[in-house]
DNA sequence: TACTCGTGGGA
DNA sequence: TTCCCAAGAGT
C-alpha cells in the first residue's frame, strides 16, 4: 500500500489579498506621508528618500523639504548646494541632485503637478519601476502593482514558497497584481498593506510567522519553511571603498562654509590616489565643482 | 546581469 | 565586534 503525503488542506477562507488588506488596518504604522492630503508631490519626496533608507532617519528630513520646497518648481530653483546639505546624511547623495532634476522637468513639462501616469513618471530622474507605481499608487490613488524588495520577499514565500526572493523581474509585477483585491480602493490599500506585511512581519532576518494573518496559507511554511538553497548574495562591504571615501569628502564640502583648497581635503582619506579618483568621480556626478581659482565645493 | 552608489541602527 | 540590511536606480 503507498502511503500518501500528508499535507494541509487547501485554504477555503478569504482570498490573501483581502486578508491582508484587513490586516493592515490594525497594523499599519502611522508614517506622515500616509495621512490624508499629503499631495502626490510629498508622496514622490518620501518614495525617493526611502530608496534603500529607513524611515526613521527620513522622516524629519522629509517635513524639512516639504516645508521648504512645497511645489516642484520651489526645489528646481534651489541651488545643487542648497539641496545636497538639505539631504543631509541619508545617503546616495545622487538621490538629492536626480530628485531635484524631476522637479524640474514636472515644473516644465507638466505645468508643476506629479503626473499620474506610470510612463511619465518613470520618464523623470531618479524614478524607475517601483517609485513610478508607488506614487501613482499612493500619490495619485491608483490601482497599480507596487513591488520593492519587501514585497518580492513575501511573494518568495507566500506564493513561491521560497525562503528569499531572487533578483527583481518584470513578472514580480504580474506575481502581485494577481493577489490584488478587484475593489479598485481596496487594491490600492493591498499595494501599501503588502509592503508592511513585508517591513513589518515578513521580514528578511527572522519572520515573525506568529503575527502573520496569511501564515495559514504561506506555501512556505507549508514546505516546511526550507532554507534557501540559492547562492547566498554578497554582503556589500563599504569600509574602505569608494563609496565611504565619497561620503567623506563631501562630508568634508556639506560643512564648508567656503571653498576649499586640496590640502583640506586630505584629512578626509589617507590614500592620495583612491582619494583623487573619488573627487573626481563626485565632479563627474555633479556633487562637487571647481571654481575658477582651483578650489572645491558644493555646486552653486 | 551584475555592479556601483551612503549611512547607521540593530541582531 | 561583526555582519546584515533598509520603500532602488542607473549603467
Amino acid at each position: 500500500m503507498t502511503s500518501l503525503p500528508i499535507r494541509p488542506a487547501p485554504h477555503t477562507g478569504p482570498a490573501a489579498g483581502e486578508v491582508i488588506v484587513d490586516w493592515f488596518a490594525g497594523a499599519a504604522r502611522d508614517l506622515p506621508w500616509r495621512r490624508p492630503g499629503v499631495d502626490a508631490w510629498a508622496v514622490l519626496v518620501s518614495e525617493v528618500m526611502l530608496q534603500q533608507t529607513p524611515v526613521a532617519r527620513v522622516e524629519p528630513v522629509w517635513r524639512e523639504w516639504l516645508a521648504r520646497w512645497p511645489r516642484p518648481s520651489a526645489l528646481a530653483a534651489a541651488s545643487p548646494a542648497d539641496v545636497i546639505r538639505a539631504w543631509g546624511k541619508l545617503g546616495y547623495p545622487r538621490r538629492a541632485l536626480r530628485l531635484r532634476e524631476a522637479a524640474a522637468a514636472i515644473a516644465e513639462r507638466h505645468g508643476d503637478v506629479v503626473p499620474s501616469a506610470v510612463p511619465e513618471l518613470e520618464a523623470l530622474p531618479g524614478i524607475g519601476t517601483y517609485t513610478a507605481r508607488a506614487v501613482a499608487c499612493f500619490g495619485h490613488g491608483q490601482r497599480q502593482p507596487v513591488v520593492d524588495t519587501n514585497v518580492r520577499r513575501v511573494v518568495a514565500r507566500l506564493v513561491h514558497g521560497r525562503a528569499e526572493a531572487g533578483t527583481a523581474r518584470a513578472a514580480d509585477l504580474d506575481d502581485v497584481a494577481v493577489l490584488a483585491p478587484v475593489d479598485e480602493q481596496r487594491a490600492v490599500r493591498f499595494s501599501v498593506a503588502i509592503m508592511e506585511l513585508g517591513a513589518l512581519v515578513c521580514v528578511a532576518g527572522t519572520p515573525r510567522c506568529g503575527t502573520c494573518p496569511v501564515r495559514d496559507r504561506c506555501a512556505w511554511r507549508l514546505a516546511g519553511s526550507p532554507a534557501h538553497d540559492g547562492p547566498a548574495r554578497r554582503v556589500q562591504k563599504f569600509a574602505g571603498t569608494d563609496r565611504q571615501v565619497r561620503g567623506r569628502l563631501l562630508d568634508v564640502l556639506r560643512a564648508a562654509p567656503e571653498p576649499v583648497d586640496a590640502a583640506a581635503l586630505e584629512p578626509a582619506w589617507d590614500d592620495a590616489v583612491q582619494r583623487s579618483r573619488c573627487l573626481d568621480s563626485l565632479l563627474a556626478d555633479g556633487l562637487v565643482e571647481q571654481t575658477e581659482d582651483g578650489l572645491f565645493r558644493l555646486p552653486a
